[in-house]
DNA sequence: ATTATATTCTACATATTGTAGAATTTGCAA
DNA sequence: TTGCAAATTCTACAATATGTAGAATATAAT
């Protein structure tokens, strides 16, 4: 089994960015170690904002934590532990974009498209184009490899 | 400003159905509501499986609680109180959906158009041809809203 | 007024996240 | 090898969300 299944997030639709899916000491440091790499408890701390009062063990608490929700892995060097993100933010922003799309489709797959098309349509509208590529070759590859796939056909209600 | 405003809810991508939003007992009590309308918590209780032990207080609590999150409504009938769904289940999956695919597109648009059309294409390749169909209508009236909007053109990278 | 019933209050359990002090371990330097 | 500085672990408290329920209180109807 792939690293992947370990990975455990809750998705907030009310918060922004991150945060939909990260709490906000959590998102400040997985943003700290995507940009710095692999990096200490004190590698952290330190480049926080000198006003931001955040303690040693707070922060190591909660990389533990990650390490155990599958967003770090942690190693032993010298005495101190280093921390690296399982993923980079660009997996990451895909596993979970991957994991709310399959949950919300299979929710309700119809109210899904319909709301996906007019939040494009409004917020941006240029990529409706794009998007009609992507289902266009999408429609290709499986006319290809399903022989009896109806093109360009009603096969809904 | 709408009630829908009030609606307050996460969803958890690993669980199913409306336990992406609900708890177990929530998700009971909900079920009960919607197929019975207006219910006091006598009737709830009444219409769990006699192998559930729920007391009149779990009830009454959560109850009280989803009144709170915008789930329910309730007024006083005599002594009892009795509630009503703030939203049929259409309405609540309409608003869960269009919540959570507003989230993830916000998050990020890329992945999820991908994603989306990835996941139509295994579980319900027929699908496309209907998604195709509401893109095609999307950018008609788009094109006839916006003077300056470019049809079939690479407005995208 | 009494009583059956419904409500409110309070409380405990688990889970998640933020936060940090105290105690303990450990690596390295002298 | 010992001693200290640095890092870890342990423990704990706070807030929020959810499941669960007993005890105390309110109230409608007889």
């Amino acid at each position: 089994m792939s690293k992947e299944l370990k990975l455990k997030f809750n998705f907030n639709p009310f918060k922004e960015g991150l945060n939909h899916v990260l709490g906000t000491l959590e998102k400040d440091i997985m943003e700290v170690m995507w940009k710095r790499g692999e990096s200490s408890v004190k590698d952290i701390l330190d480049t926080f904002p000198a006003g931001k009062n955040i303690s040693y063990s707070a922060v190591i608490t909660v990389t533990n934590r990650m390490t155990k929700k599958g967003l770090l892995q942690k190693r032993k060097v010298g005495k101190a532990y280093f921390y690296t993100p399982a993923y980079d933010k660009d997996q990451f922003c895909e596993i979970v974009s991957r994991k709310v799309v399959e949950g919300i489709s299979g929710f309700s797959l119809q109210s899904a498209m319909v709301h996906f098309v007019d939040y494009m349509s409004q917020m941006e509208p240029e990529k409706i184009e794009y998007f009609s590529h992507l289902i266009e070759s999408k429609k290709q590859s499986l006319s290809k490899k399903i022989p009896g796939f109806k093109k360009n056909h009603e096969t809904h209600r």
